[in-house]
DNA sequence: GCCAACGTTGGC
DNA sequence: GCCAACGTTGGC
């Protein structure tokens, strides 16, 4: 079982909507080395959503209802023919009890080589496993 | 195939 | 509002 997260602009859509909407086919995913993480993404991975903008936070945990697919709303294709753009279906966990703040993050050294701090601009990375440790201890979740 | 110009993301 | 850190585009 894989460990990922996502950013999203809350105001446009924000974990709150995803926990409203029950699921969510998470799209627009465009930037090439996040749609390769994407396409990674298997069914039943954890998704840690992190909230842009003024709240820069990890605010809650989704789960991958299945794997990643080919967008059907931008069939668009590669020079090889091959599927551009790839999305995947989300069901929110839960809010984490406690918000794990960028600050947070950055601060602690434990996150050093986390992609969230290292490679600006990317909207979905893996997760790994030592990273997700200290990620769900800071934010007061129980189990994996 | 190089790279300058431009566009976007997202923190500050 | 600014701009750093990218990615993308297009002229050559």
């Amino acid at each position: 079982m894989a460990y990922f997260l996502f950013k999203t602009e809350p105001s446009e859509f924000s974990f709150q909507d995803l926990v409203k909407k029950g699921r969510a086919t998470w799209d627009g995913v465009t930037n090439a080395a996040a749609l390769i993480h994407l396409r990674s993404i298997a069914k039943g991975d954890t998704v840690y959503i992190y909230h842009t903008g003024d709240e820069k936070a990890v605010v809650g945990t989704a789960r991958a209802i299945g794997g990643a697919f080919e967008d059907p709303k931008k069939p668009g294709q590669t020079p090889e023919g091959k599927p551009r753009f790839a999305v995947v279906d989300l069901a929110p966990v839960g809010p984490l009890a406690v918000p794990v703040t960028l600050a947070t993050i950055k601060a602690d050294p434990r996150f050093a080589e986390f992609a969230l701090v290292k490679q600006s601009r990317l909207s979905v990375m893996p997760v790994p496993s030592e990273i997700e440790d200290a990620l769900r201890m800071l934010a007061g979740l129980r189990e994996r």
